[in-house]
DNA sequence: GTGATTGCAAACTATTTGCAAGAGA
DNA sequence: TCTCTTGCAAATAGTTTGCAATCAC
């Protein structure tokens, strides 16, 4: 694994990314990042993010929307993501531990990595649309986990 | 649903799109219907993929970050996404079945789709590269379903 | 005829890159 | 010291949009 060297801005970076819950752009980590380190480039900012996804210390998040985003926690979880603002929201849905185990199956050879997706709506969205389970009737098991 | 009228643009990049089996960019995509249609232009083709993708009646792939692709296809099936080339490729699991009606249980609420994507080496680039099962030992099943 | 669609080109957005200056080991 | 990293700005890549002309119904 290559070995990175220990700048300010690169601390900064993983620091913030870590601290907040949600899973910025670069553009908005960008500015949350300009916060304690005012003179901070945004080329910076991409070119850390990316060479921090490369050593597996962040995870890059390509699956959704236009644009790219990151996650400063790399153990296994899934995303839902938003259909209606672009989110992504980490989710915990009971049971889910067994198909992930099931997709580690299929590594090897050619597939390296097996993920699992989620789109929907986000806990804000959902609220304002008045989304509710009912939505779809007939999968009843659905409202067991959504809160 | 929204009523598209039948212009020889849209209907060409359907029936093209539809016959590959690939799963072409905007661009690839406008290079090959401009062999039947050469005047068309890559706006068009742009606007089209969008307007038939929100209809429903072909697949949008988006990987934030790089090329959007786009799928004729819409059945309910996999992909594995090329890590060397970025291509897509249909991929067919044995037993995957399961794992996705498994996932349609999670469906509802604020939850509308569920989808399963493997990344890995595409069958030319795994070639290339010198990718083989034996890269990731220890996971036997693999090579079962590889070739 | 009227609204939808087209070709064209310019605009826009996200991301990457070249380069000279600066920081880390 | 010497390589890695930074800030800046320009470049790039992919996609979207405005507009006048044209087409489908």
């Amino acid at each position: 694994m290559i070995r990175l060297s220990n700048t300010n801005q690169r601390r900064i970076i993983i620091e913030e990314l870590r601290r907040i819950k949600c899973h910025p752009t670069a553009d908005e980590l960008y500015e949350i990042v300009r916060q304690r380190l005012p003179s901070i480039s945004l080329g910076t900012v991409y070119r850390n993010l990316e060479l921090l996804a490369d050593c597996g210390e962040i995870l890059k998040l390509e699956f959704a929307g236009r644009q790219r985003r990151f996650d400063g926690d790399i153990r296994r979880h899934c995303h839902l993501r938003c259909l209606h603002c672009g989110s992504v929201e980490d989710i915990r849905i009971p049971g889910v531990e067994l198909l992930e185990r099931e997709l580690d199956k299929f590594l090897g050879g050619r597939i390296r990595a097996a993920q699992l997706e989620f789109t929907g709506y986000c806990r804000d969205c959902a609220a304002k649309l008045g989304v509710t389970p009912s939505a779809s009737a007939g999968r009843s098991r659905a409202s067991s986990f959504m809160n």
